[in-house]
DNA sequence: AGGCCTCTTTGCGCTTCGGCAAACAATTCG
DNA sequence: CGAATTGTTTGCCGAAGCGCAAAGAGGCCT
């Protein structure tokens, strides 16, 4: 009730439902404001709640043996958070940490079962979204295992900017801030490898931003990275 | 009205149906049996059909850069194939390769589509499927992420018997053929390395089998080799 | 049986990248 | 306003593992 289900409208994971489904939901969910760095769940706790992003930025974590955590995905407005189907009793697999303050739509899981068995398109919605998330991991795992650091690098870049870039005045800015460790985290390197990469190419004016900053300034020199067979080593 | 609407019944993707809907979804079915090596579809076809593995197994593999084919995963009894909602008119991103004689339900995307949106309970259950599907290549990815080459392989091969094993005198056998090759494309390795790492448990009687085969001798050093810190190199 | 073809093994050099160590810079906090 | 915290840069070393090259080995086909 709490916010307009105008917005509920456009959302793909409810393009297939009646206005009176779709009021139905938005009138029994609640909204829940948490500031950069606070998660919405943590990796192991029951599911007991169904998120949406309404506005904000999140990233899925999970602690992966030795190293530091490995980010899964970034997740952006519209987005659901979290097991989508029937999760009763499970487990979340992941870390939610907000990036950027964030509004979520929370609904109690049980609610979210019943949507889920009394309004057949809910369940196609969903599996529209969560089939265009396993692509996007399956792309991922092609990437890990047959490009170097870079250009993993560069093809991140290029999907976050795609995601949420914003258009500047001779540049395009990644709307959220991300650290380098983040993008080690994502492209499954170190802090270290990422930070001589990036430098290098802030050097070349292909890429710019400071701390917690990221801002793409030419991007076919980015395309080219991601794509070119071999990567020019040396500064100047 | 090939198989049994009772086959359908063990399905968890049908588990949400009623008697009367998984008949009318059998009968809507054709078998096709295709041998070793055969694809079932390939990676850029359009998407105009729905498959549903009936028994053996089939690989999905991608096109990666320049390395030859990243295996995506590999499916067995009672798993869909390809997307699996409403896929009109979009194409297929992997190619469907056949490992061991094989037999396929297929339904025209017409009716599959038609199924989706008439079933509720249909949707949910292949949201369930493609949401483990999610889990298991989001875990692959903070494999390649986390692990060095022969800790990926030997979570490769626990995998594997987990999902395909089939117990002999004194060891466990993967019950279809692979080789060093899709060992090498399922790790983000190279065929060279993963022979190597193969040869030096083999060995050891960690694993065993020849040409195509693998089998599992001592699981618990296999554990032990995916768990530990660090690796042993030598021979002997 | 012979030959082809696929699959596997093995050796060696070289590059990429991770690990370690240590400054440096920007922010926040007391 | 100085100190602590957090994020970033950089250099050096060593090793994991990839690329290249080539030889075995087991099957399959005619």
């Amino acid at each position: 009730m709490t916010f307009a289900d105008q917005n509920l409208r456009r959302l793909p994971i409810f393009a297939a439902l009646s206005d009176t489904e779709r009021r139905d939901i938005a009138s029994a969910a609640s909204l829940r404001c948490l500031a950069r760095g606070e998660s919405a769940f943590s990796e192991g706790a029951q599911v007991d709640e169904f998120f949406l992003i309404v506005s904000g930025h999140v990233k899925l974590s999970r602690a992966g043996a030795h190293r530091d955590a490995v980010i899964l995905q970034i997740e952006h407005p519209g987005e659901p958070l979290g097991p989508t189907g029937d999760a009763q009793g499970r487990r979340q697999t992941t870390t939610a940490t907000v990036l950027r303050d964030c509004t979520l739509a929370v609904w109690p899981m049980a609610s979210w079962s019943r949507f889920l068995l009394d309004m057949p398109g809910l369940a196609m919605g969903l599996l529209q979204v969560i089939e265009r998330r396993l692509a996007v991991t399956q792309d991922r795992l092609i990437e890990m295992a047959c490009l170097d650091v870079p250009r993993r690098i560069a093809h991140l870049i290029l999907r976050l900017i795609d995601q949420a870039g914003r258009h500047e005045e001779d540049s395009i800015r990644v709307d959220f801030p991300i650290t380098r460790q983040d993008i080690a985290a994502l492209t499954g390197t170190t802090l270290h490898s990422a930070s001589r990469i990036l430098t290098h190419w802030e050097r070349q004016r292909i890429i710019g931003g400071g701390r917690r900053e990221l801002l793409v300034r030419n991007v076919p020199a980015l395309v080219d990275l991601a794509t070119a067979r071999a990567a020019a080593p040396e500064t100047s």
